[in-house]
DNA sequence: TCCCTTTGGTTCATTATTCAAACCGATGTT
DNA sequence: AACATCGGTTTGAATAATGAACCAAAGGGA
């Protein structure tokens, strides 16, 4: 712990339910002393990554990471930083992975990955997924926001024998979600095809997306589930941080109990 | 300048054009050992606010901004960090101010403030501001997009006598406000009202609005355009500081050469 | 009114970090 | 083979951060 990540530690406090922290209280909750926190206030101060209330002389979050926050986005744009944890999980599980964003109502792909372990191998080309016949769609609709059930019932189309079609389907394909933290679909996009999909958390905290990996049913076993899981959710964790968001820690705690640690080797 | 300005300024050397910067380049900017350069990066590493590339090893912007500039905009809306510049600005003047966002091609009124000083006041009632007629619309033209005179000119509409209703006209007006940094609009959108208007910045570095001083012909008269040109620009720096935007060097500059010192007292 | 608490802000001897220059090993270039 | 440059590490003298104690001011009760 140097002084640096000490002080900018400081930032993590402010959130949308606490925009405005006084000195006294800053102490409290950094556990620093008084003298201390002020020369880092005072410090993020003078370079604009707080700034103080004239009149109640709390501070809050300054103005300069809002063009921090351009520059990022503008030289790291999110299809970038899904490339890489694409990758490790195609190549972990040897099938193809894919990595979708919430637009809307609608899910769009980002990006997908295979690697070349196998001569034959799933090609994810949709761009825009069916929310109630993709893994990636119920992840979403169990996460996500609340107006995605409804939207997925009502366009609800059949692709296969198993796609839910019914809303009790549905809602028993997104119960097993939430009970699960991650969403398995066999077959119900396409024959032959089962994947198993994690959500994606921006910087908002809400669901963005979902990233999954989808292969044969031959490869694609219910007992490799627990292996896919973990790698599944390991790149859920990379790509929501690479976003600036968070998984929940209800969620993690849910695929831990579930699937036990996601592979805890790097980060 | 303590540690922690220092390691953050850093950040600073990050922009669109330089995305990733290696470690001796980072000191060649900086200015710092580099010993002390790298121990800064690990440490701004260590809290996300910058990653490296692991294949060039270089630094680039680190996802955590984006929550911070998440939390920022919605702690402290855009609309809320200009009253107090508008206050200030209505209160030197002694006549109305008002702040006005660029939304595509439509300027929006933001916010508007006045004083008590005199019983007659100029009252902004404009929901959507006509660019050809407004000191605001024309210093928008003259320092925003592209796209701004073309839509000007389609949309033209006459409130006065002296309103800009040909390209000729408007563009001597922009010319104007290319020329002096600022604006002036007499009685172009409404007879008897004279006003100043200066472009404000925001994090993207781009045109985001304008904010004006708005009064009777009789007070805004020619002699004190100068203070209230002064207080405008005053105003935008403020302003645009807000939104995590700078005024361009070269506007600040014009802004000094005519106009003087715009009141270099506080921050 | 007085007393007590809490607020933001400051001081100074002690302690930890920073600095600059030299050094490593790896990766090109000439 | 010689050279330059890269990211990264080490060294002890120089410099900065630290935190308990201290201020002044602003409430809050009684």
């Amino acid at each position: 712990m140097t002084v640096i990540s000490k002080a900018l530690t400081l930032l993590d406090q402010f959130s949308e339910t606490q925009p405005e922290i006084g000195l006294s209280e800053f102490c409290r909750l950094s556990g620093h002393d008084k003298a201390t926190t002020y020369r880092y206030l005072t410090s993020l101060e003078s370079v604009g990554f707080v700034e103080k209330n004239p009149t109640s002389k709390a501070y809050r979050m300054g103005p300069i990471v809002l063009r921090l926050a351009q520059v990022r986005e503008q030289t790291v744009p999110r299809k970038n930083t899904v490339i890489e944890p694409l990758d490790q999980l195609a190549e972990k599980i040897g099938e193809t992975a894919h990595a979708t964003v919430l637009s809307g109502d609608r899910l769009i792909t980002l990006a997908n990955r295979d690697t070349r372990r196998y001569s034959t191998r799933v090609v994810v080309d949709i761009s825009d997924f069916p929310l109630n016949a993709t893994a990636s769609g119920i992840v979403c609709i169990a996460f996500g926001p609340e107006t995605l059930m409804p939207s997925a019932l009502e366009t609800m189309r059949r692709f296969t024998s198993t796609t839910p079609t019914t809303a009790k389907a549905l809602h028993q394909a997104v119960d097993f979600a939430k009970a699960k933290g991650v969403a398995i679909a066999d077959q119900t996009y396409e024959e032959g095809v089962r994947s198993i999909a994690a959500p994606l958390f921006d910087q908002s905290g809400h669901v963005a997306g979902a990233v999954a990996i989808a292969g044969l049913v031959g490869r694609m076993t219910p007992d490799r589930d627990p292996e896919a899981a973990r790698a599944v959710t390991m790149a859920s964790l990379q790509i929501s941080e690479s976003w600036g968001g968070k998984v929940p820690d209800a969620l993690q705690d849910l695929w831990k109990r579930n699937w036990g640690n996601p592979s805890s080797s790097h980060i």
